[in-house]
DNA sequence: GTGCTCTACTTGTCCTATCGAGTAGACAAG
DNA sequence: CTTGTCTACTCGATAGGACAAGTAGAGCAC
């Protein structure tokens, strides 16, 4: 019997205007036809034009505006992050601070320092025991006017206490490697465990995130050869941010 | 005046719901109430609950089962694809078998190349002209049964035509490091470009992607020095994938 | 010209309703 | 005990309607 199973006309209609984007007939920055007129071009109710251009806003390719109507959204990961890059230099600043200099922007961040205690999954990064004290510090990246990039780092008070570094802003020397090599700590690798999931409601508002525009959130953990001495949470909007790894193919072995 | 704008009402409950699995009141696998039972919860129509369950599933917290209910996700990236961890040694195999093994698992793929002109976009990643010939393959790798990455690598017919890697994949050696290698081209480094996005219906359909689960996108570009050698397009699930970069830091330099 | 209002158009929110389709358990038939 | 069927419950798809709220342009008052 296999009765033939016709797919919801949403879907259809999705797929149709989707090939329209991708083919180029709508271009970014075009405005979609109103709900009133794919009501009338396709012959359905309301609901469904809506349920079929929300389909397409989860995706990513078009953005709602209340009042105006929906446009093809542009596609441009501007900002680049890049990591390992460094063509053998240890840096003497922020990663941050350099890419937006490389760039030719002004670089330029809020941020809040506080005395706490680890949490357990900070602990087990940190190799250190659970409710040992750190100090956290929340960062806001901007690029002009807008945040482009949230941070919340994680440092041992067993390692810096007492010391200039201590405060991770406010001091002489900025940059987590400068930082830790003026107190003699050597930092040698860097690991990063990214990863992509939809941005939650607070980290939306905050970087100004757009419907359909998942955030890629970074793990990254400074190493002094096997012990960790800095982590930290990173989240970037997807749709600003590319990340850039430059990874060196170690030559062969002499057998 | 300044009427006070309430929140709509499917936002509140789409909070509230959130704040019960943030909080833990609903585990991973429990079953939120059905659209029923949260209608006369909160005093909506179906509508209202359905929009605030959509928020959830969007935001990868929620799975929706039509004739079984809605259920709070598990949060596992299981698995972890490691880039420029190789401790001093050259890969003598591909970084998908590699991780595999490291895990214990059977590495399994599928493979389709071809012959074919490159576009401008692999023409300028490859840095040699457009329509330029180029050896295409598309490749599906496998964790047991399910697919788990998506991959289109292009190599430059002027490298490889008439040597025995002209075909990526059946011959003797496996990995492109090693491959090229064999043809006396040692590759110095690998670039990879992150970002994340919703995937596009096909990934969706080939990786048995869930609603709400966003995709990173990786560029990955093999160079001899600054020629490149093979770039590639791959694709992974965010709820199944972690990528994880290590970066050496340089000792600083003696002046 | 400047500023204001009015209006038409757009998407947002929410309602009642109906039928379809997938699931799982109860239960009868073998 | 196994198998098939029935049924209650679940979410999926779609219709048609109402009012709210944001936008942009026309046109009027100054």
């Amino acid at each position: 019997m296999a009765t033939f199973q016709e797919r919801p006309a949403y879907v259809q209609i999705a797929d149709d205007i989707r090939r329209q984007i991708t083919d180029g007939a709508l271009s970014a920055g075009d405005k979609l036809p109103s709900e009133q007129e794919l009501m009338a071009d396709y012959g359905v109710s309301r609901i469904v034009v809506r349920m079929a251009v929300e389909v397409l806003q989860n995706e990513g390719l078009v953005l709602k505006q209340q009042g105006r109507g929906t446009f093809v959204r542009e596609q441009r990961p501007v900002r680049q992050r890049i990591m390992g890059d460094l063509y053998g230099k240890r840096p003497t600043s922020s990663p941050m601070k350099r890419a937006a200099e490389a760039q030719g922007r002004r670089s330029e961040w809020e941020y809040q320092s506080r005395r706490t205690t680890a949490t357990k999954a900070i602990a087990e990064r940190l190799n250190i025991a659970a409710s040992d004290p750190v100090m956290r510090t929340n960062y806001r990246f901007f690029a002009g006017e807008e945040a482009v990039m949230l941070s919340t780092s994680y440092e041992p008070l067993a390692l810096t206490e007492g010391t200039p570094i201590e405060q991770p802003e406010g001091g002489a020397v900025t940059g987590v490697v400068p930082r830790f090599d003026s107190i003699g700590l050597n930092i040698t690798h860097v690991t990063e465990d990214v990863n992509a999931r939809a941005p939650r409601p607070y980290e939306a508002e905050a970087l100004d995130i757009a419907p359909g525009v998942p955030i890629m959130a970074i793990i990254r953990t400074y190493f002094v050869a096997d012990r960790p001495v800095e982590t930290c949470d990173i989240v970037v909007a997807s749709d600003r941010y590319t990340l850039t790894y430059n990874v060196p193919i170690p030559p062969a072995e002499a057998d």
